[in-house]
Formats: C-alpha cells, sequence, structure tokens
DNA sequence: ACTATTTATTACCCATGGGTAATATACGGG
DNA sequence: CCCGTATATTACCCATGGGTAATAAATAGT
C-alpha cells in the first residue's frame, strides 16, 4: 500500500448499537467510504441510501445529519477525489524539472490516484446527478486539471523536452489512458497501483519525448516524500457544498481535530 | 460526415398520428436510434422509455410492441455498437500488413467509430445495467475486442515492429485512450471525428512503434472503400437477446428486406 | 439530576417510472 | 365487406427509493 493514500479505513464508527460518540468529523468521513465504495460497487443509481446506511449500522434518516441528500454526498466524494488531484498537481508544479519531467511526475501521480476510490469517483460519477451549482463547479474543476497536462505539455514543448505536438489532443490521449485505469483497475489484481503508474507514465509519455527514456528516469523520485504529514490536511473549503445559500452554521466543535477542513455541514437546523 | 458511419437519420418513421404504416425493422432501428440519443443525453437512468417514445411521436407501450424492456434496448444499443467493431476488427485482421500496421489500423478505425452514437455505448452504458445473461455475451465481446489489440501488439512484437513491452498493458494504455473519445467527443466540435481518428492513431502507437513514423503513414488507405454496400447487413445474430428461453416466433415478414439481419423479436405473445 | 442539544430510530409520504391490461384503430386478404 | 392480425392508445398497477415528521435515546454542561 502507499503512504499518501491511506488504506480507507473500511471500518464503521457506528458499533452495531452500543456505545457510540465519536468525532462527528469521523462520522462524516464514514459515511463518505462507505457511499463511495457503494457507488463504485453498484452504480449511483442501483446503490441506495438504505444500502450505505446499512453497511454503517444505522439507518437511513441518520445519514440526514450529515447531508442534505444523496447527491450531495456524491459531490462530496467526488470533492475528496478532486482536492487529492489538486494536491498532485501543486506538488508536480512546486517541483523542477522539464515540462516532460513535470509530465510524467503528475502522470504517476494521477494514474496512482485512478486506483483508489475517491480517485475514481472523479471519473466513473456522471455529472448529471449532481445538482446545477455542483455540476458547475465540478466542470470548472476539470478543466483546471485538464489545463495542468496542456501546460505542461506546452511548456515541454517551449523548453525542448517534448515533441511539438497538439498539446490539447495529447493532453486528451494521456489523461484519457488514465482515467480509462479508474475502470479497470481491481485493487485485488496482480498489479498494484503503483506498478501500472509507472508502467502508464513511461509508456504515455514515451510517444511525445524527444528523447526516448528507455531506462527509467522516473523512478525513486515519483514519492518526493515531502507533503506527507500524517493526515493530509484537506486545504481550505474547494468545492464547498452549501448548496445555495452561503449560511454556514460552524455551531459546534470549533477546534475539531486541529486543521480538519471544515466542510459543508449537513443539514440545516 | 463518413460513408462508413451513416448519418443515423435522425427522425421518426411515426408520422404524428397519420398515415402510418412501415417496415417492422425500420421502426425497431428508429427505436433504438432515438434510444442511444437520449441514453447518451441524459444517461441511461435519467432517460425515461416515455421520453425515448415522446421523440418518435409515440407513447411508451408500444415500445414493448418491439422490446422485452428498458435493459432490453440498451442491450442492444451496445449490441450495435459491438457489431461495428468486430466489422473494425475483420477488416484489419483480413488485411495485410506488419503488427504495428493492424494496430494503427484498427485504432483508427475504433478511434473514429468512439465519435459515434453507437460506438460510445460501448464505453458510456454500465453492464450492471443490464440482464445477467446479456451482462455476460457483452463481458465476453469486450474480451475479445481487448484480444484483438493484444494480439496486434503481440505479433508486433514478434515482427519486430513494436518495442518489445507487455502487450496487456500496453493495449490497457492504448485502448483506454480511444475509449475516452466516447466521454469528451462532441460532434459539434472543432474536430472531427476523423481527425481525432487518425492523430490518435500516430499519438498512441508512436511510442511503442520502432521506427517513429513522424509523416502520416495511414493516411488514405483507411477507408478500404470495400465492405461498404449499400446498406451494411449486420451478420448473423450476434448477441441475440431473446431473454431466456430459445423461443423465437419468425411469424411474420420471412422475407424482410433481403439479408436484414432478423434480431431478437420484441415481445412473445 | 435536570435540561438542552445532538443524533439516532420508527413510521410514514409520495413522485417516479417500468411494466401491464383492456381496448381502439388501421391494414390486408379472402 | 368483414375478420384476423398487427400495432397503437388510454388508463392503470405497484415496487422502489429519496426524503420527512415525530419521537426516543444518548451526551454534555451546569
Amino acid at each position: 500500500m502507499d503512504a499518501r493514500f491511506p488504506p480507507s479505513n473500511t471500518e464503521s464508527p457506528w458499533l452495531p448499537f452500543e456505545s457510540r460518540r465519536r468525532a462527528r468529523d469521523e462520522k462524516r468521513e464514514a459515511v463518505l467510504r462507505a457511499a463511495v465504495q457503494l457507488f463504485l460497487e453498484q452504480g449511483y443509481h442501483r446503490a441506495t441510501l438504505n444500502d450505505v446506511a446499512k453497511r454503517l449500522n444505522i439507518t437511513k434518516p441518520a445519514l440526514y445529519n450529515y447531508f442534505r441528500g444523496k447527491d450531495e454526498i456524491l459531490f462530496e466524494c467526488w470533492s475528496i477525489g478532486h482536492e487529492l488531484v489538486d494536491e498532485c498537481i501543486a506538488e508536480t508544479s512546486a517541483g523542477a524539472g522539464s515540462g516532460l519531467d513535470k509530465l510524467r511526475k503528475l502522470t504517476v501521480r494521477y494514474a496512482e490516484l485512478m486506483t483508489t476510490d475517491y480517485g475514481k469517483s472523479l471519473v466513473r460519477f456522471d455529472l448529471r446527478d449532481l445538482s446545477e451549482h455542483n455540476r458547475k463547479t465540478v466542470q470548472t474543476a476539470k478543466r483546471r486539471i485538464d489545463r495542468a497536462f496542456r501546460d505542461y505539455i506546452a511548456s515541454g514543448i517551449a523548453d525542448g523536452s517534448v515533441k511539438p505536438c497538439d498539446p490539447k489532443l495529447a493532453a486528451f490521449a494521456i489523461a484519457g489512458s488514465l482515467n480509462w485505469i479508474g475502470h479497470w483497475f481491481q485493487p485485488g489484481g496482480e498489479l498494484t497501483g503503483r506498478a501500472v503508474a509507472e508502467e502508464f507514465a513511461i509508456r504515455l509519455t514515451d510517444g511525445i519525448a524527444k528523447t526516448t527514456t528507455r531506462t527509467t528516469s522516473t523512478r525513486k523520485a515519483a514519492v518526493p516524500a515531502a507533503a506527507k504529514a500524517d493526515k493530509p490536511p484537506r486545504k481550505g473549503n474547494v468545492g464547498n457544498a452549501s448548496r445555495e445559500d452561503g449560511s454556514e452554521h460552524h455551531t459546534r466543535t470549533a477546534a475539531g481535530a486541529a486543521g480538519q477542513s471544515k466542510r459543508a455541514r449537513g443539514r440545516l437546523r
């Protein structure tokens, strides 16, 4: 397993009907973990909120203490995935190297992300299931991701590390291939996420690299070991989910687990 | 536009409530055209049979004269796409050339197919919406498609036209990129399907080609002008839809438009 | 302990949409 | 001209599942 993508803690904080009392955010995230798993396993429309609740040893209405509706749960799953991508891009952009180097770094990171649940939610969920407002948020974010790929390619062409090509189409080709990982990769298979990621990074960038990198150049440098603090604190409230109104009741747990992002609260009261 | 993928005849054979009377198969196909469009536009679950019917100037129960249920319509949409893919593979395999040549030919054809409605249905629809039986059919067919890519790559390695690599992962990379076309391509955009196909064919195979093919080698040979008879007759009853039982009432139109494949009939009576 | 607040439960509502039954309208052949 | 068949239509049924109301159990603060 990888340190950057923690093993997703598959157990429910709700013990079958006993001493319950744990941090709210922890429960919220447990709901999301159960939801993303079910949505991936069964598909968003086949997975019911009863299913989600059952997997957590609670009942459906309890979910509404944390979320306003099914589509918001979907959005928040997507949103976590998006934050992870954004970290990949930020790390890559912060580092040094040619355009090609950065393209490769991003490719490795992105590929590996696609082997995780929240990564998959970026490409397996249907935007049309979201509310108008959230859909726009997602679309904007997706464009930003696409931009990162294109920018690296373009800068690679500029600095001579990448063959001249249409950055738009090249980005589509690479990102498409990576996105597809989210459709076929199964954690239990013969390939590990890491292996797939590294292979794809080479395979996909070799076609446009000016110097064919046969032996691995991006091997050990893949995980920079930085930005790997224990709990990667989600920065800011990216894609906040407050549906229409900006009302954000912070009624409780003002200091809820130091640096834990304050995501949109469930149900207004 | 392309000759191999006819302009999909978007009009309904049901005039708003008037002189109706046309061949049954024509109507069946009109249903599928309307359905695939709606399923792609709105997604399978959001598109209702009422929507499909309305677009054809009929009402929902009329659809049940041609199909046994919504999931069968979905399957048949998929099935048409699959037949088109199979033709691509058959044509490619029949032709001559190195493994790389064949890989490129298939890539071009497949890419272009991904810009059409029935092509998209291969990658945009969720297998889990199908009946158990149909799902297995589709899964088998998908494996066959994957096999074609792998085989071409493997034979390319064997004949020296392709660099040594893992055929499985290379096929995933290429096919993934192509499949993704079905998610982003919009017919009205700046790129034509043909342009995308040719660009992708080069971009995707360059990485594993032993001789970097800068200038186009697969340009005009893309459309072999053969196998382009007026109405491409669907061969055989691939993936026949008779749900569980093998009962296939051929009660009528024994000679229904010469060579028109006899697909599964709607509703048994 | 008592009370306010949070968080869960049980029991319900009801819109949606796939599917069906009964029936009407057209066509085609004798 | 009438009847059988194919093909529509109208009017339903009803399972599903998201969402809500009323209420009960747990917790924290004083």
